[in-house]
DNA sequence: TCGTAAACGAGACGGTACGTCCAGTCTTTTT
DNA sequence: AAAAAGACTGGACGTACCGTCTCGTTTACGA
């Protein structure tokens, strides 16, 4: 009887610890927060984390990579609220949840995200899968629930629909040619989905 | 005798070579083109434009805003068209020929200045007045002249109006989960300004 | 009863694989041969003789010792021909035969070896005596068969005419300024045991 | 008229601070001397001369170049002594000289050289260039006084005498089977050219 | 026959040095 | 005085091996 019937292939050599991954991905996350991308150096991520620069080569292909993964790792998609709510209320919340990270000092890590996945489409694959297309999927739940409950007539182009709640969020967040406020995540779904509001 | 008599000082020693700024430029614009923002370097700059490196530095301070420089000189904004139209569609026009530059190679030039402006808050500034704003602007015309024509309904926050339009459009250019078409630019128009049209 | 009844402790575990020291030794001389000591790595021992790095750490201490190892072992010192013959032709037959390994590819490991022995005392020491040691015994035998059969005369200091042999063998093979031919041995030889010849 | 009217190019952009030079070659020529070839890293070198890396890089390929240079530029030639004397006496002080730097802590310089220059045709060639040619080349020229003034007789082959002369040397610096003493030169010159004594 | 102990393969890991690239600055000569 | 060329420091890059370690697996022997 096979000790793994399954796929994973048995562990051959040394397993990794998995200390190291975490020290280097909480180390990386730290300098991408103050100092943005260009602080993320394998060098420095090294240093922080008490590990040598060969090792982290072993587990990311280079600096970028490194930090989309501390980001994407420690950042979490937009959960559902656990106070019960009608969809729309939700939906509300939950922007405002994505409105208020952006505002925050996180707000600076997205930013710079985008910013690496521009150069890199092994980034900009990873980073449109696990949190842009994260996002969606979590609003695009929400938009069906409203549906559902009838709060909102039924949008011919869910997908429109969607680029134009995040659309403008990232524009302000990447332009910076205005800020991210409560009221403007108010007015923007108000805009929105007025159209089909019953 | 002074040669400038008035307010700037008389110009002392060898003269700037016009032809220097330009070839820098130049040289600039076709690294970001092929190999984007990485390959915009002072050293790959110098040498293609057959240019020293100190001298590039006696203009500008830095690489990336060589690169934006160069993108800013070389990117016209979108211009009203030649031909005469009603408002609406000339608004149509307009964003077509801005989404047919973002699906363009021209597009990773555009993404390529977003993400260098997320690191330096002068490139920020240059890119938002230079461009971002020249952009609303020339919607905005366009928008109020619309209005003006009451070929639509005039819109309550026209600056939230402009972010519902070009904030989808370089959501999709920076994220690259969907294709700038013109259908989606026809849906994105007609979904932002239907709830206000006659 | 114990198999070893005297001095070596009793095999426990699993004994070596005989295959396994022969192969890294292959190896490492194939690499010596192309390549030179710097070729000499235990990553390319290891790869090349399909063996893990620490089982050659289990063998030897570094790479320089593998090589040394594999060159003494796969170098046999001069051998006394098989054909009979007087000592005087015995004793010019072996130096050709040296001079031609020098002129040899081999030559270069051995020139390699030298070099090796250079910073490694221990290396020295074994380089001394299996090779260096070796050599000059055989050819120490022979000139005393030599002065035994009255072809030369009794050297005053054996060891010195050792050296006035090897000397100028090696300082070709190391310097290069000059080839080592048949010639130039005959004319060594003559040389040094000229003063003595009856 | 041309400030440089022969073959050098004007000297173009900012030269060379000839400081930088010479603190690369000691702090070489010190790492030599304790440490031997194996301390003499670039790492090293840039510490401690004050520099950093890429500088001596822009003046040689790589580590065991910079210490041949330093070798090179350090170690004066045998010079002929100050004090008239006969031309053999002449001829066993000089070797004298060299056997004591080779018994000397710098013997181990040389030996180092001549095991870099195993691994390198370029070492190899400036090695036989700077050092062995003129070694050769101030004894051959004391061999030929020494026939001048009938103190020995002229011998058939120089070059094998000079190899005759300096092979035992290098072989018993580079062996180590036994040791540079003065008696042993005096031994090995004399019995060199006993033969063609008068 | 069944542990036990070593051999062995695989690979993680901390290191050290490599050789390169580019950034900025400084020091010259040339225009 | 600017431009042009190149020296120079300095920081980070990504790679190659090193030597050690920690595993899992294999193989022989001895109890």
């Amino acid at each position: 009887m096979p000790r793994q019937a399954s796929s994973a292939p048995p562990v051959r050599g040394r397993p990794r610890d998995p200390r190291t991954r975490a020290a280097i991905l909480i180390a990386a996350r730290a300098l991408l927060e103050r100092g943005g991308l260009t602080a993320v150096t394998i060098e420095a991520i090294a240093q922080s984390a008490g590990v040598s620069r060969p090792t982290i080569y072993r587990y990311w292909p280079n600096a970028p990579a490194v930090a989309m993964a501390a980001f994407l790792e420690t950042t979490g998609a937009a959960e559902a609220s656990s106070k019960p709510r009608n969809a729309l209320s939700a939906l509300r919340a939950q922007l405002h949840a994505l409105a208020d990270a952006f505002a925050a000092p996180a707000g600076r890590s997205v930013a710079a995200m985008v910013a690496a996945a521009q150069s890199e489409t092994e980034l900009a694959k990873a980073f449109r899968n696990e949190f842009i297309a994260r996002n969606r999927d979590a609003t695009r739940a929400l938009l069906e629930r409203c549906v559902a409950d009838k709060a909102i007539e039924p949008p011919e182009d869910i997908e429109l629909t969607l680029d134009l709640v995040f659309g403008p969020l990232f524009y302000r967040l990447l332009m910076g040619h205005a800020p991210i406020t409560r009221s403007f995540v108010d007015r923007l779904v108000d805009q929105v989905i007025r159209a089909r509001c019953t």
